[in-house]
DNA sequence: AATGAATGAGTGTTCATTCAT
DNA sequence: AATGAATGAACACTCATTCAT
């Protein structure tokens, strides 16, 4: 018997992605995934118990890439109102550039019962921004009197919708309009 | 001749409803809604050319039924922020309330080539409130140096988020917190 | 209580008879029927007790007038070959003009078990053809030793295949090699 | 692995070919097929495209075997009457033996576009007794003035029509009316 | 561990037939 | 007598999953 395959998984997980790029949500399937994977359909099965295990652990996998690419370049010695705004835009960009692993998180997030584990993990990817707003509390720059979650909703909401209809071409984005975004997006949130 | 059931397009758009709640976009199959509707499958073809044409009606009465509860007791002689607080809380409550539906539209709009009569519609359905926030910039209360659409976007994410944290039961809303958001949204926006 | 239409057979086989030329024989149902006749479904069902009755019915009609296209300007006091190559051009025409009749006839003869009643009334139908051939051997012109059926089959699978290839397109006929046609037919029979 | 079964499409073929003699070429259905083959469904598509797929390759399967049977036993160094009697009983007995495989052949051929590659194996059936009639014309035995597709047609026809009614049970053949029967064919066509 | 042939429940859709009006 | 809405079994085809090799 020889050992389970270390680097299968990620192959599945890599063509599991094409596979839900090209063909959507709706036409994702095993055979194609196996296919992209050039292994055998029965091989999936020796490394996920079924098609939701694997979309669940794909949806895992992506949400954390997300999180790390929100934080990137994210220099916490820098002034606050910058950090925040790297973190704003790496966000906005995130949305645009992975819009379609974005939506299938969003849309994979609202399809199904997600598990209490899922939540808290959810939660746990979410603090490093919690901790940048709850430092901008701390230093009387953001005002105190509503709920972290509530700061963080009101941005992510905003920039999403930049996205999506940016990536629609209903309202392209340059330069200026986003730094006109984020003035408002601050304005939401300063003391 | 029996006579045609003036009724039975609505039972079925109904037990449509049921099963896109329960089985969600991917599940939703014609068997079950004639299942849920106590009817033949074969009756649904009598009201619908096809599983595409029974989402697209179901699309459309659902859309309409949105944009009338977005304006519900709107009253346009009210004070500015009045007015603009009432469109604010009708979409979040509907968003709250129908959720189900609401999330249907979204995903429904993005999974197909949508036509142009329907990107009308859609335009139509925003047309009141940028008329509001078009009032608000001409009593000089609205900041005038950003584009309506994006007040609008700003506004709408928040909203949406506020109400998709609610229903998953992560962030719980009371009247006191549905305020400090109205508020938030009011900074953001005004001159 | 109404009486019954005397006339809605003879409506109800035209449009089968249309259906099954437009739609050819799988194309064919009940629906199409009545939507031609401008009648309802269910009318179809208090003249026939189903589809296979219509068609049965329908069968036998364009049986009957077939054979009697067969004797059609057929002059008893005329010389016997004269006569014998009236009938042979006859049913050369009858299937070339009235090909896809004629196949459904054949087609449908072989989809199925055909009753006794329904054979017998299909030799009955020959009779004709046969008293001619009977008539030739009377007359000493017609080789003896073989039975009449045999000569009937004989002329009639030249013709068939005749008129089939000239339909196709394969094999097309004109005057002079109906000539030389009938000739071998008659080479074949002849005492 | 499981192996790919080398005999699969055999069984399938089987199968088919039962389902078509005992419904009919409507009555056809790939159920029908896996349930005769005890096979699932689903196995069918292994080996086959579609429906479509499956019937056109039975069609050139029976279409091979057919021709491989009209010259079987056919000496060319043998008297030419003897080797014309040889080919024309072989088709005879084909068509009697093989009765619903060459009437399934027939009703394909006629009920859909064959493509072009289906009308040259056609006509390449059609050779060797082409060729033979040839032979006959240039040994002076056989008429030359008309066209060996005529003089094909001729026996071809007879031949047929004698086939299906004996297997209609409506006129037996013996040896006596098959020699008589070859007889009246051989007048029809000799110099 | 890996394979892919085999399975059969499930899909959307059609259509002969029934029956309340 | 006439209607056509309603039915549900049947159709071709798909696909997640299993299991013999």
């Amino acid at each position: 018997m020889r050992k389970k395959d270390e680097a299968k998984p990620e192959v599945i997980f890599e063509a599991s992605l094409d596979v839900l790029m090209d063909s959507g949500f709706g036409g994702f399937s095993m055979a194609k995934v196996a296919e992209r994977a050039n292994i055998a359909v029965g091989t999936i099965y020796l490394y996920f118990n079924n098609k939701e295990d694997l979309l669940n652990q794909l949806y895992l996998k992506l949400y954390k890439e997300s999180i790390e690419r929100f934080l990137e370049n994210y220099d916490t010695t820098a002034p606050f109102t910058e950090g925040l705004k790297r973190v704003w835009v790496n966000y906005l960009m995130h949305r645009i550039n992975h819009y379609k692993k974005s939506h299938f998180l969003e849309e994979y997030y609202k399809s199904r019962f997600i598990s209490d584990t899922h939540k808290q993990m959810a939660e746990q990817m979410k603090k490093p921004v919690h901790d940048i707003i709850q430092k901008g509390k701390d230093l009387g720059l953001v005002r105190k009197d509503v709920d972290n979650e509530m700061i963080f909703l009101g941005m992510l909401g905003f920039i999403r919708e930049l996205a999506d209809e940016h990536v629609a071409n209903v309202f392209v984005l340059d330069d200026n309009s986003i730094d006109k975004a984020f003035d408002m997006s601050w304005n939401m949130i300063k003391a």
